[in-house]
DNA sequence: GCCTAAATTTGAAAGTCTTGAAAATAAATT
DNA sequence: AATTTATTTTCAAGACTTTCAAATTTAGGC
């Protein structure tokens, strides 16, 4: 991480929220994703398979997006039988909203 | 846009806030530029050599990575003779971080 | 234990992004 | 007008992502 960079000050305290931010940034930033995220407006949890219905995806695709999402903890799980549910994680992502209007207050 | 989702209930409106999103992401999620956006904690203001310095990487690559984040609205320029100056878009960040927190509350 | 259904993993093709070298542009200086 | 300096554009190579088909895993029902 911030291989490229010369000679940094930066904390480590830093450089953790810095790529916590890439991944949540990385999950967010593509069509699809954010597709998914809308479905997520009407209904609070949701399967695979119900997700799959609202698009023209393969079952295999949303399930890899799902799971970029749920690795930056955008999203949360819940196993119930065969059905995996899927949910937004919504205190983290406010958590984070809310660190990055400090940071950008505090330091540019 | 939101060209694999089935049938859509969405209004104009939020398809628009929602590509501005990915855009912004898309700017954010990338560790150069991440690191980059450090280096204006230290100096508001900087032109292409002075960040290029502070990098193991080449001024197009540099050039390169402003310019997406310029196109995304996270950075502001100004031109004074040779040098272009690069800024933080700290009123536009804010403000669609505040978006985003609205959002998340009334609609999921 | 065998079958079905839901979800995930694997592997490969197509597409996108990052990067630097070289060429081009833009502005100041001699 | 030629030169130098700062930045950008163009082009091509390499790395990473998205996608689906096929195979695999996981859980429930017969």
């Amino acid at each position: 991480m911030l291989k490229h960079i010369k000679n940094t000050k930066l904390k480590k305290k830093d450089i953790y929220l810095c790529e916590e931010c890439i991944e949540v940034f990385r999950a967010m930033a593509d069509k699809t994703r954010q597709a998914i995220i809308f479905v997520f407006a009407a209904k609070k949890e949701i399967c695979v398979n119900d997700i799959a219905e609202n698009f023209t995806l393969s079952r295999p695709t949303i399930s890899h997006h799902l799971n970029i999402m749920k690795r930056a903890k955008v999203l949360n799980t819940r196993k119930e039988g065969k059905e995996v549910y899927y949910s937004i994680n919504k205190s983290y992502i406010k958590g984070l909203l809310t660190s990055m209007l400090d940071s950008i207050d505090s330091c540019c």
